[in-house]
DNA sequence: CTATAATTTCAGTAATTACTGAAATATCAA
DNA sequence: TTGATATTTCAGTAATTACTGAAATTATAG
């Protein structure tokens, strides 16, 4: 297994890439390469296609599992587990967003939600709370409306997403008419 | 500087969350405690607050500056520096979308239009191309509709996100019209 | 079962990133 | 200007995170 120019720095890159969000440069190399590969691979190959450590390589595909991108399958007459990226990249895109929102925005909209219900002791509490309500409201209505966004299947969404700005318009005009949408709040 | 129980757990949360994505504990600290702040602080009361070095505290806000999430800004008859973070949540938004795309998106797009352009020189070479073809067109179609719908003022996007689901299926229908936007491709 | 192959765990080490204090630089009032 | 105050830089060190190799565990073919 040695890879190809065009392979080799499309590794590099999501390795690289891959730190500039949590994710390390290891995980990113062994994801791009799953990616891009033909057939699934099992863990001495990437190892060897790499060069890392074999259980580097373990390591990876756990962190990768516990994000659902990878799927482990067996082949016939092989003992080795063999590892293969999903094809469909929208699924992928939901995937990871469903994962992100479950790592890094609920968790902070739970202390959001429980910070603003204590009631203030002084005036900085008070203030800070007012804060803490609008980044709340914020990451909900905006993660609320992405979660029904996603909901839909691919190739509505994908028009959705082609119509652009102009679907604004509709949606503008839309809102004029006051046609209340289902996280309509009563404030 | 001694701050209240409820800032407290804010700002901790803010910088454990911090690490989940690229950024470090400190400037995740700092900005939090600039976000509930009345008043714009100046370095040493930050880290006096927070119980960082002044150095840190420099790094932090200069980091923070190149994500143009704080504001600096002078008071009359005091020679110090003084932050804040913006009040108009939306705006963050606005911004911190924009950086990340910046520096996490385009980066990427362009590595795979250029690794999309080279002719193949092998079957793996071929297979590897498609699958960047389809990264590359479902992160340029999400990001280019996501810049649209960025575009829109605060009461429309609000508006927009309210409705929801609901909006969907308005859309859906204006496609099954066969209405193109502005992104319609002509394949 | 038993032997062998595959995978995971984990303690130790390497590499990276974060943080500090001191020195250098910049800013401004007098 | 000059002196005082504010800010940044940076080399050294601390803390964290990544990675490896060896040992332990798990799985399976015979």
């Amino acid at each position: 297994m040695n890879l190809t120019p065009l392979v080799q720095s499309f590794v590099l890159h999501f390795g690289e890439m891959g730190s500039r969000w949590g994710i390390n440069r290891t995980v990113g190399q062994i994801y791009a390469l799953l990616f891009v590969s033909e057939r699934p691979l099992n863990a001495d190959e990437i190892a060897e296609a790499l060069a890392f450590s074999r259980s580097n390589v373990s390591m990876g595909l756990k962190e990768l599992d516990s994000w659902r991108l990878v799927r482990l399958q067996h082949l016939p007459g092989d003992r080795r587990e063999y590892f293969s990226a999903p094809e469909d990249v929208w699924a992928i895109f939901r995937t990871l967003a469903d994962e992100r929102r479950k790592r890094e925005i609920d968790p902070t909209l739970s202390m959001l939600r429980d910070a603003i219900l204590v009631s203030p002791e002084n005036p900085e509490d008070r203030f800070a709370q007012e804060r803490m309500r609008a980044m709340h409201e914020l990451i909900e209505t905006v993660t609320d409306w992405f979660t029904d966004v996603q909901k839909l299947d691919e190739q509505t969404l994908r028009k959705l997403m082609k119509l652009g700005a102009a679907a604004q318009k509709v949606l503008e005009f839309t809102g004029k008419l006051g046609l209340g949408g289902s996280h309509e709040r009563s404030s």
